[in-house]
DNA sequence: GCTTTCATGCGAACC
DNA sequence: GCATGAAAGC
């Protein structure tokens, strides 16, 4: 038998059934807890078992954590080495390397540079400035972009959606699209803009990996966009071996282009689809397991399924408080007594999960007044901080010399007496197409500048030639030493205590970039992490974990506290006032919030918050009208 | 005088 | 963090 068989053996009926079909697209609906990637990673290896080559094998996951993860379990029941699962991945990484192997037949010269967030901002407010619109509209345009985008096909998504005030968007667009290809940069979303169009425009190229993807692995699917569904139609061969795994009643990233039909719609897109239900909850128990089914029925569009735990002995229950204030009292009553009490729960298996992040405010000032451990999570990317920006764009513009962006970040930090209107004059000795950085190296080989400009600059141009060829953590621990970073750190940090850790965050960049042997490799793989929001070993495991819902999925708990079910708080205002569909989306992720219990759930609501009088959620009705 | 740096106030949706 | 205006530096 094949060495997965024990793995095999621990799966149940249903997961079985799922793990064996061969012949037709298959479609995994997976209840919250009911072993989904337990499933997911048994298909791969079952099917490296029955012979299929698992390089050929691509297996998309939501997130790099994930497919990190995927990849070790992968490799423990396999024994195969990692590069054997190299197309494990998510849909941009796997994107992009298509897309870096025909770069140039998308009229790129290789490498491409992957835009960061940071980029993308930075550039999107400087064509503010140049169309006269406010900077701080700026991160609405770039969302709007990026849906655009995400939507399939930008241009007529700006036809529905022309712009507002008096901005407009598809001029802002084109510039914006003008600039990434001069720069020779994708961003996010065109990895798999362009890799859709490559493989969409290019029979040949289509075909040759029609042919090579034996088989299509697809998780969380309920989460797929409209271009990663075409993406995965254009790679998906004759074969047709399709396994999209997911669960439409946790689908909660509509907001960002997430589109729940391809989810519904899958049998009526294969027709001859086989459609599995895992329906066994392992996690919750079966009260809170019902009343979330409860809930969800309230959503008209969905696939059905029946729920349940063989689990007994779990608590739904429900407060109302006067204040945000009295809430937050409560909880953190509540949660000592669970601590102390005979069941003694730990606090790091209890949360406190709410709709928006702001809600944690009073949390905080409570835990910390009645000495309650807590850990906040989900709070900066670690990539968005500014020290991590600092030394990656030192790298950036080491290694992409036409990357403005980093350049002009990094030409004046530390601080080198190089400020905004030297930038302009050196921006002033451009001549056409040639970048900041060449334009900076020809003025210190001319000597037109002042002793200590003149000095100074050639001194960040050294660093930049220093680390061109070193390998990322090197490069790093140069930059570090030869441009006094750590100095200029303390001098701007406002306590020690922050230094410290933005220095902390730094060794632990440099720690991770060991694992990376050149600047490229290190560059991408940086640019592509959009999810991180816990540097795992980096956060305390210890306390009560305070988070939103949409960090929290994926994750459980003991006990939880869904804390702030009001109207126009949860379901949120915006979603309210968009209809329907928006509103469902609300309702799921009250059904995520809930199932990530095992034992105790506690729902509240506070009719006074942030200084306005507040009602009780229509959730909290549809439960309360369950329990009765 | 021009340029940079420093000091202060204001605001931040979910990823 | 970011924009703004005052103080310090070349």
């Amino acid at each position: 038998m094949s060495p997965c068989c024990d793995i095999f053996m621990q799966l149940s009926p249903p997961q079985q059934d799922a793990v064996n079909h061969t012949g037709s697209p298959a479609l995994v609906v997976a209840g919250a807890g009911s072993g989904k990637t337990r499933t997911l990673t048994a298909k791969f290896s079952h099917l490296t078992a029955i012979g299929h080559d698992p390089r050929r094998i691509l297996a998309i996951t939501f997130t790099n954590k994930a497919a990190q993860e995927m990849k070790s379990r992968l490799m423990e029941m396999t024994g195969l080495p990692e590069h054997s699962f190299e197309w494990v991945r998510t849909y941009h990484s796997a994107c992009l390397m298509i897309l870096k192997t025909h770069c140039q037949v998308m009229g790129y010269t290789p490498p491409v540079q992957v835009f960061t967030v940071y980029q993308q901002d930075k550039l999107v407010k400087e064509l503010c400035v140049q169309n006269n619109i406010e900077k701080k509209y700026a991160n609405r345009i770039l969302s709007t972009i990026s849906r655009a985008k995400n939507d399939g096909n930008p241009d007529r998504y700006f036809d529905r959606h022309p712009g507002f005030y008096n901005i407009r968007l598809s001029d802002i667009y084109a510039q914006y699209e003008e600039r990434l290809a001069q720069m020779n940069c994708v961003d996010f979303d065109n990895i798999l803009l362009k890799a859709r169009d490559l493989l969409r425009d290019n029979a040949d190229i289509r075909q040759y990996y029609r042919d090579y993807f034996s088989f299509i692995l697809v998780d969380e699917y309920q989460d797929t966009n409209n271009i990663q569904e075409e993406l995965t139609s254009l790679l998906l061969g004759s074969h047709r071996n399709l396994f999209c795994v997911g669960d439409d009643w946790q689908s909660v990233y509509g907001f960002r282009g997430s589109n729940v039909d391809h989810f519904i719609g899958f049998p009526d897109k294969y027709r001859d689809a086989k459609i599995f239900r895992l329906e066994e909850n392992y996690r919750s128990a079966d009260e809170i397991v019902q009343a979330a089914n409860d809930m969800i029925d309230y959503n008209p569009d969905k696939i059905e399924k029946r729920c349940f735990s063989r689990k007994k002995g779990g608590v739904v229950e429900i407060y109302d408080f006067m204040s945000d204030a009295h809430e937050a009292e409560w909880v953190a009553k509540r949660i000592k007594g669970l601590n102390k009490s005979g069941q003694g729960i730990p606090y790091d298996k209890m949360a406190v999960v709410y709709r928006t992040k702001f809600c944690s405010l009073p949390f905080e000032k409570i835990f910390r007044a009645f000495r309650v451990p807590y850990r906040l999570m989900g709070s900066q990317g670690f990539f968005e901080r500014m020290e991590i920006l600092d030394i990656n764009s030192y790298l950036s513009a080491s290694y992409f010399p036409n990357d403005d962006l980093s350049f002009e970040r990094i030409v004046n930090t530390p601080k080198r007496g190089i400020g905004p209107s030297m930038i302009k004059k050196i921006s002033a000795m451009r001549t056409d197409g040639r970048s900041l950085q060449a334009a900076a190296r020809v003025m210190v080989k001319e000597r037109v500048l002042t002793p200590k400009v003149h000095e100074n600059l050639s001194q960040v141009l050294s660093i930049l030639d220093a680390i061109h060829d070193m390998p990322p953590a090197m490069a790093m621990e140069t930059v570090i030493d030869r441009s006094g970073y750590y100095d200029h750190l303390e001098k701007i940090t406002k306590t020690p205590a922050e230094f410290i850790s933005k220095k902390e965050n730094i060794e632990q960049l440099i720690y991770t970039a060991r694992s990376k042997d050149t600047m490229l490799e290190y560059l991408e793989e940086a640019a592509l992490i959009r999810e991180d929001k816990d540097e795992d070993d980096e956060m305390d495991e210890n306390g009560v974990a305070l988070l939103t819902i949409h960090s929290a999925k994926g994750l459980e708990f003991d006990t939880v506290f869904i804390v702030g079910c009001e109207e126009r708080l949860f379901p949120h205002w915006r979603s309210m006032d968009e209809g329907e569909k928006a509103l469902s989306e609300e309702r799921r992720l009250m059904y995520v919030a809930m199932t990530r219990a095992e034992r105790f759930l506690y729902l509240s609501h506070a009719n006074y918050r942030k200084g306005e009088f507040s009602t009780r959620s229509r959730f909290i009705d549809n439960i309360k009208e369950c329990l009765s």
